[in-house]
DNA sequence: AATCGTCTGATTGTTATACCTTTCAGCCGA
DNA sequence: TCGGCTGAAAGGTATAACAATCAGACGATT
């Protein structure tokens, strides 16, 4: 490496990466906020000082960011997007499916994420928090009971305790394995496998209302390497190939 | 809710997405493999049955999830690109911005994922990733010896620790931070500091090298931690508001 | 009063065509 | 062998036009 110099490239080869830049900045600035609507497409071409064709090839990617969607129509347009946890899931879910990761490693990284979470929520969390992990733990009860699937209530569980421990990166984290995990495993669903989930949860709620950070960590780390084994076995039996070519990216997205 | 039924969109609402998702799918199932080429614009507008302005919308979109490259000039055109996590680091991080996290949220956020990360690096490094990691820590104390800016040099010692634990999310994970803190602190270089943290790094370096997870955690954590103790430190002086207005995206990213 | 059609203007989606810019392979000459 | 020239291929941009969509206004019908 000769030449390991942090150079930059000396311009934009394309316009459109230019205006997708300050539009970005704009928003990341604040100057454009959740819901604010961009100018049209020819108002912004003029503005810019360029075809609509560029401002096009501009807000498709900043839609394909996740920065903005586009409304056709009446009083349609590019508008600021709320929130993008989901581009974060899709990416991740693309790289799984281009076998730039395997879901084991998913669940290992989750597994290291929400120890952490969990112990933090042990020592943080407020009566209102403990509430909506109560509401979670009873919902999953229900759900047990008329052997429903289980999958979802259970990651809900997980992301009210992340939500405790008051790191918004942290649950913006764990959300975004929700979303993964939840799209790919609805298959996974075993009662035997769901009590036993749900009793470690009522474990962990336990712990985290004693303020009890230790007992909370070791609790939702042994619940986790069971979710990985259980997982590791699942996997084994399901032909890992044909799963991945059944988990699709949803292909509507404007929603 | 009485009209909970599932039903989907009839159809796509546009016909570039209609070829975004054929392209996603033929790369996913293998039909089109790293370093293919795919036609020409005019004649995947032919092939399509559309115009070519649509067929770059779709390439815009496909580009932008880091599907494919474009390459201009004779023998250019689009290529499958060789994936990698860039792509997730860089939506985490979007994400990041987006939601006004704190400074310090992301340094806790940081301690608790390099934590584990490095105490999976002591256990699984194998001897490629080891080099890697004390190429960075010998460029680092070259750095301290000329008293030049440390911040990039350590974040990639991290990078490098991170990849040591082959966990691609958690590397992902811990790249998204990098870029984050590395335009924020560059003007929190101070001399003493990178001194303690080269030494820091040696440290954890040794550790990995003995295979010692333990050792390795609890150095890490303590060199995160003082790390934290520092930014906040320094937050209290810098007005954290101006601060985040100034974290940036890079601009430039096709490189 | 509430619902249903219909018109209208604004806005994105798409097409067609043309031209410019960049890049590269291959030729040619020194 | 080296260097430069040149032409063709490919993406990048511009312009003008039409199609599809949709919110809102307005009125007719029930």
């Amino acid at each position: 490496m000769s030449g390991g110099i942090a150079f930059t490239p000396v311009r934009q080869p394309r316009a459109s990466g230019e205006i997708v830049s300050q539009i970005e900045r704009a928003i990341f600035d604040g100057e454009l906020k959740t819901g604010d609507r961009l100018q049209s497409e020819r108002e912004l071409a003029e503005r810019f000082g360029v075809s609509r064709i560029t401002v096009r090839d501009a807000l498709r990617v900043l839609e394909a960011r996740g920065l903005v969607h586009v409304k056709v129509g009446a009083s349609g347009g590019a508008f600021v997007s709320e929130t993008n946890v989901d581009q974060v899931a899709e990416s991740i879910s693309t790289m799984i499916l281009l076998r730039r990761m395997t879901l084991s490693g998913v669940a290992e990284a989750r597994t290291v994420v929400e120890t952490a979470t969990c112990e933090l929520a042990a020592e943080r969390a407020d009566a209102a928090a403990i509430g909506r992990i109560e509401r979670e733990v009873e919902r999953g009860r229900s759900v047990v009971r008329e052997q429903a699937p289980h999958t979802e209530a259970s990651m809900d569980f997980h992301v009210a305790v992340a939500d405790a421990a008051k790191n918004e990166l942290l649950s913006a984290t764990v959300m975004a394995y929700r979303d993964l995990l939840v799209q790919t495993l609805h298959d996974m669903r075993d009662v035997r496998s769901a009590k036993a989930t749900q009793r470690a949860h009522e474990e962990i709620l336990h712990a985290i209302r004693s303020h009890d950070p230790k007992a909370a960590r070791s609790l939702m780390l042994a619940h986790l390497q069971d979710f990985e084994k259980r997982l590791r076995r699942w996997l084994a039996t399901q032909e890992q190939t044909e799963l991945l070519t059944r988990a699709r990216h949803r292909s509507a997205r404007t929603g």
